[in-house]
Order: structure tokens, then C-alpha cells, then sequence
DNA sequence: GCCGTTTTCGGCCCGACTGTTTTCAGTCG
């Protein structure tokens, strides 16, 4: 899969083109990149199949230099681009604090080119001299330098969601906020997520954003704010935690859940109305409140249907959800069946008839039971004679 | 460079925190 080379690419460029002060191609760029390294379908059958189009972000030009990527693992405009700027601003733009216009000052004053220049700089305290920077931001990316250096890892969603819980109990247990939800990625559902992204009212912001930063296990506190706090944990994990007023909290949900682009889609379009759209609320031309207190109310007031968080791409919900065309997702509800089931016949711990009443109690038509056959003396199992018995019970319960 | 029941041309989201700034640019969400 080349989703992460491609986006690389593309994020690059979007940088240079900024560094050389070129209008919105950097934020055409960034979508596309955007929409490519989220995307859970390899790129190269995009490619293959003639479709990149079908990207909301990517257009002819885009398309033609992602298959361009594909083919030869490089691009030409791409590094035509670079030759004006040969530094490594994917690792450099890594590090905490450190973006396109900071690297190429750094590259300008110092010649730093990627990572091991960069701490070599550092480390000589060649950095505090620079005009424009100083000694906290020389400690800062010396701090920043390790994380930079980590391989990419994007967490699982599987593994985050226990953490995400773990972190809100803790943060619940302070008393110093009175809601507590998951925001960002996670509440999306996607496959992977970035960091944790926390949405929290309290009545004294101050004091909940220092008992956030206060956490335990926190190893850095990347910002400190009433508003806005962010911290990386000693596992690595950046928590981003948004205080805001309770009666935002819709907004603010609204804002947090993002993605990004489908949140700069919703904004586009309150402003195409002649409003504003923001963590706060949505406001009319006078700054009056036309809704805030929940997501439902937002979508509504900008004449869609309400758009489940995990459809939030920018990747056509918003039209849908415009002409009342949006698709049902798969609920737990949905569940019909459950393909593998073992009971106390073999190494389960319940009984048949309490699997198959716990089934019917979750609104399931059918089970399969799956027990093992008895195959070695380590492990229970049943013998054929017991399997025909077995299938003799099960047709009584089913009677 | 992309996109569209306001447009196929003319727009392109908005705000919080930090550091070195004497008034705000850069970075990030
Ligand atoms: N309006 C606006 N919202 C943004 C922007 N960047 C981020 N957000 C919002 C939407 C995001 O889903 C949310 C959390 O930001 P993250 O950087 O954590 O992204 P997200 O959680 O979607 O993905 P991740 O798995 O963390 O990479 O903040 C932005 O530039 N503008
Ligand atoms: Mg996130
Ligand atoms: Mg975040």
C-alpha cells in the first residue's frame, strides 16, 4: 500500500509551494494528501482502476502525479520543487514546533538539512542565535527530536478506546468537569487514530486544564490554556483536551469529531449563507446564536440531516445528507448472528440453553456452536457420540 | 489546484497557545 508515500509527496509540496508564498495550491495539496492517507483502500487500485477522480480533493492534475508516485516511486515536479529547498521537510516539520517556515530559516542560518543536523545544531546552541528563535524553542526541539525520530505508528483503534475510557475515568474523578466525550478521530471510528482528541465543560476551566496537565503518566505538556491543553503521555500518545462553555458543547462536538475537512466543508457553507460557523456556534451576519447546544441543531440549521461522525470525510456526506440521501450504517442492532459460539460442552463456560437464551436476549435469530472436537487429551472436546447428542439438544431447543 | 442547486470562474475555515514580538507570526487543533 503506498497511501503514505503518496501523502508525503503531497504534503511536501503543499509546504514548498507555501515557503514560495503560492495562494491556495498548499491547501489543495494538503486536501488531497489528506484524503489519500485516510483513505483504507490502496491507492495503486485507484490508480489501476482509472478512479483517483473519485477522491473528493483529487482533480486531473493531482491524479496524474499520484500515478506518476505510483509507477516510478517518485515525481518530477516534486523534486524539481525541492532543488530550491534540498532539506527534509516531511522529518523536519516532524519535530513538535517545527514547520515550513522554521525549517527553511533553520536550513538558511545553518544549513540544517534533516534530523542529525538539526540536533547537532541544537546541541552546539547554534539555534538560540538565530533572529526569530530563542532558547525555549533550542530546548524544545531538543525534546522534540526523539518523538520526531520514532517510526510513524498510528494507534488501532481497538487499543485506544480502552485508553481513551481509562483517561476519561481519571479525569472524571478529578470533580472538576462536569462532561467529559471522545472527540477527533477515534469518535470517527477509524481504523487508526492519531492521538486522542477530548472535548470537557467545567466550571472552572483553569483548574480542569491544570489537572489535566497534572495527569500522572503525562511526560510533556506540549500547551497549557483555559481553552486548550495538549500533553504527551510517557507511551508517546498526545491527548488534546478543548475546554469550552456548556452551552457550546454541540459546536464544540461538532468542531472536535472534525475530520478537518469536513469541518472546513461546514464552514464554507455557513459562510456561503452569510454566517459564521465555529467551536462556539453557528451565527448569523449580527453574531446571533442560531444553534450550539447540540450537533443535531447545527446540521439542521445549515439544512441537512444529522451526519453519523464515522461519515465525516468530506467524501460526499455532505451532499447527501443535503438531498436526505445518506446511507444506514451497520448498528449493533444489525447483528443478526453469531458465526462462532462455544458452550460447556467443550472449554465454553455457560450452558447451551444460557447461550441460547443470552443470544434471543440480544435480539440474535441464530447461532452456530462451535465446539471443539475432542482431539487432544489437553483440551475439552467432544467425541462423535457426543456431537450427535449435542445436535439432538440443540434441535430440542430449537423445537 | 479543486470545486459547484448561489458558481465551470471565483472563491477558498476559524481560533488557541507560544515565544520573543514591542504588536504578531508561526504552529497547531
Ligand atoms: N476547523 C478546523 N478544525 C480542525 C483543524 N485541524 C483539526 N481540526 C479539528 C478536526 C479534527 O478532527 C479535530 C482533531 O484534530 P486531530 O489533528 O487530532 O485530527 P483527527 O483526530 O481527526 O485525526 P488523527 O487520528 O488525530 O490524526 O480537530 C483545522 O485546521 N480547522
Ligand atoms: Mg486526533
Ligand atoms: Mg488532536
Amino acid at each position: 500500500m503506498k497511501n503514505k508515500l503518496v501523502a508525503r509527496i503531497l504534503y511536501e509540496i503543499a509546504d514548498l509551494l507555501e515557503l514560495e508564498g503560492v495562494p491556495f495550491k498548499p491547501r489543495a495539496y494538503r486536501r488531497a494528501a489528506q484524503a489519500v492517507e485516510s483513505c483504507s483502500t490502496p491507492i495503486e487500485d485507484f490508480v489501476a482502476a482509472g478512479k483517483l477522480s473519485e477522491l473528493s480533493g483529487v482533480g486531473k492534475a493531482i491524479a496524474d502525479k499520484i500515478e506518476e508516485i505510483v509507477k516510478t516511486g517518485k515525481l518530477a515536479y516534486h523534486e524539481e520543487l525541492k532543488k530550491k529547498l534540498p532539506i527534509d521537510l516531511y522529518s523536519l516539520t516532524r519535530v513538535d514546533g517545527v514547520g515550513p517556515k522554521t525549517a527553511k530559516l533553520l536550513y538558511e542560518a545553518l544549513g540544517v538539512r534533516n534530523l542529525d543536523d538539526l540536533e547537532r545544531a541544537a546541541r552546539a546552541g547554534k539555534i538560540r542565535e538565530i533572529k526569530g528563535l530563542g532558547k525555549k524553542t533550542e530546548e524544545k526541539i531538543l525534546r522534540g527530536l526523539a518523538e520526531a525520530r520514532r517510526t510513524e505508528a498510528r494507534m488501532p483503534l481497538g487499543h485506544a478506546y480502552p485508553i481513551a475510557d481509562e483517561l476519561r475515568r481519571r479525569l472524571r474523578k478529578t470533580g472538576l468537569f462536569t462532561r467529559l466525550e471522545v472527540a477527533g478521530s477515534l469518535r470517527r471510528g477509524m481504523e487508526t487514530i492519531g492521538d486522542l482528541d477530548i472535548l470537557g465543560t467545567a466550571p472552572d476551566p483553569n483548574a480542569a486544564a491544570a489537572a489535566f496537565v497534572g495527569l500522572p503518566d503525562v511526560e510533556e505538556v506540549i500547551a497549557h490554556g483555559p481553552k486548550k491543553s495538549s500533553v504527551r503521555l510517557s507511551s508517546g500518545l498526545q491527548v488534546d483536551l478543548r475546554i469550552v462553555p456548556e452551552e457550546s458543547f454541540g459546536a464544540a462536538l461538532q468542531y472536535f469529531t472534525g475530520s478537518k475537512a469536513h469541518d472546513i466543508a461546514l464552514r464554507a457553507r455557513a459562510v456561503a449563507r452569510g454566517w459564521k460557523l465555529n467551536e462556539y456556534g453557528l451565527f448569523d451576519e449580527g453574531g446571533k446564536v442560531l444553534a450550539r447546544k447540540t450537533e443535531a441543531e447545527i446540521y439542521a440549521r445549515l439544512g441537512l440531516s444529522f451526519i453519523p461522525p464515522e461519515l465525516r470525510e468530506d467524501q460526499g456526506e455532505i451532499a447527501a445528507a443535503e438531498a436526505g440521501n445518506l446511507p444506514d450504517l451497520v448498528e449493533l442492532s444489525d447483528i443478526r448472528g453469531d458465526l462462532h459460539v462455544h458452550t460447556d460442552w467443550s472449554d465454553g463456560k455457560a450452558p447451551l440453553a444460557v447461550m441460547v437464551a443470552e443470544a434471543k436476549k440480544r435480539g440474535l435469530s441464530y447461532i452456530a456452536v462451535t465446539d471443539h472436537a475432542k482431539f487432544s487429551q489437553m483440551i475439552p472436546g467432544l467425541t462423535p457420540d457426543e456431537v450427535r447428542r449435542q445436535i439432538e439438544e440443540i434441535a430440542r431447543l430449537n423445537g
